[in-house]
DNA sequence: GGGCTTTCTATACTTTAGGATAGGTTCCCT
DNA sequence: AGGGAACCTATCCTAAAGTATAGAAAGCCC
């Protein structure tokens, strides 16, 4: 079977490419980014499967997963990744990807998932998608702050202005204030930038 | 020749294994972290080489490295990675890593690599330390900003007063309110505080 | 030299932010 | 019923931020 693989890391891409066509009987073609992905897909061979990584030059989040199959008639494309979290995977899959491999899997599933994909099924590491979140654990920092202490936070972190975020909120501004003084003393912020900052750093907006 | 491999994508590790003990006639042991390396290192047979990738669980950028070199008595430790910037490489270096490999380089080119920093010598690919770095390409933000206005910039985006980067700068509080509304204008940022949340999402700071 | 940009400074003013203190409501828990 | 927590509002005050306008020094290009 024929495979497009396309990574902007060579190692990576050579030592994958080596593993497929010893122990799978894979054919693969090798490119570097999106575009040259794109222009294989056109004038190269038909691939039974294109693997695109999802931080590569070209990709732009999923929009190049887009573009690509776009260019593939109905035929399968798969992202790969190493840092992309779960909601990632699904909306890859929303967009008509046919599976998700996360590069914390194993080479020999890898194989496998690759002929299983090849064949027109979709492939997705079961442990992967039940995972948990660490939803709570991703923000440490949103412990201890009130339902309304977060809503003000939201509008430190776009900026504005206490009178805005009351009009916002239909509240005082006064009230506005209160909250960001509590807000700075629980982040340990000087002032609402240092706050905003604080939060922004901690993966919250 | 025995090398210790520690990345925690099992993908790329096991690949990176494959190929490295069939066409390198290289022994590889993988672990997935590293604390796991750290004892084999310990407990393991005398590696020639190991080799960590800078962005897996326990590293805390280069603070692993150290751990590493600690417990190598002299003996060679490297870094991989495929993000890490050149600074990052050259401070790698000047904690006593014998070589950074990017993971753009060629899987050939690898073998040479690990074969070399084996013996002792110091590798880095000569097109990855003297190639240009991407400032102004990394910060399309930047472009238009002078050197004073990035100077306050980063000020803001430590929650800084004016009154205290005029201090820092050693300049007039006015003047720093002048680089402050300029900012905001080139930024279209409305106040200091979404000047400063409109650089961190670039990336600066 | 003349024009240009970048930088720094100054004065004067309005608005916003931040702090302190006090009093109020709701809701939940014991 | 009382205590506590989270929330809202008020008044008064100072400090900081932001706006406007104007002048000046230093460097660069032509």
């Amino acid at each position: 079977m024929k495979l497009l693989l396309a990574d902007d890391h060579e190692m990576v891409r050579d030592t994958l490419a080596a593993f497929l066509e010893r122990e799978g009987n894979v054919t693969v073609t090798q490119v570097a980014d999106l575009d040259a992905a794109c222009s294989e897909i056109e004038t190269g061979p038909l691939f039974d499967l294109v693997l695109l990584d999802y931080s590569m030059p070209g990709m732009d989040g999923l929009n190049g997963l887009k573009r690509a199959i776009a260019r593939r008639d109905g035929r399968p494309v798969a992202i790969m990744s190493g840092i992309a979290p779960k909601a990632i995977a699904q909306e890859a899959l929303d967009l008509g990807a046919v599976g998700f491999l996360p590069k914390t899997m194993g080479a020999k599933s890898l194989v496998n998932a690759v002929k299983f994909m090849a064949m027109g099924e979709t492939f997705v590491p079961v442990d992967f998608m039940t995972a948990e979140e660490p939803a709570e654990e991703l923000n440490p920092l949103a412990k201890g702050l009130s339902q309304r202490e977060m809503q003000v936070l939201a509008g430190l972190c776009q900026g504005q202005s206490n009178k805005e975020i009351a009009r916002d909120l239909d509240l005082q501004e006064v009230t506005i204030k209160l909250h960001v003084k509590t807000l700075c003393r629980k982040l340990d912020a000087k002032n609402r930038t240092q706050a905003a900052m604080i939060a922004k750093e901690a993966g919250l907006y």
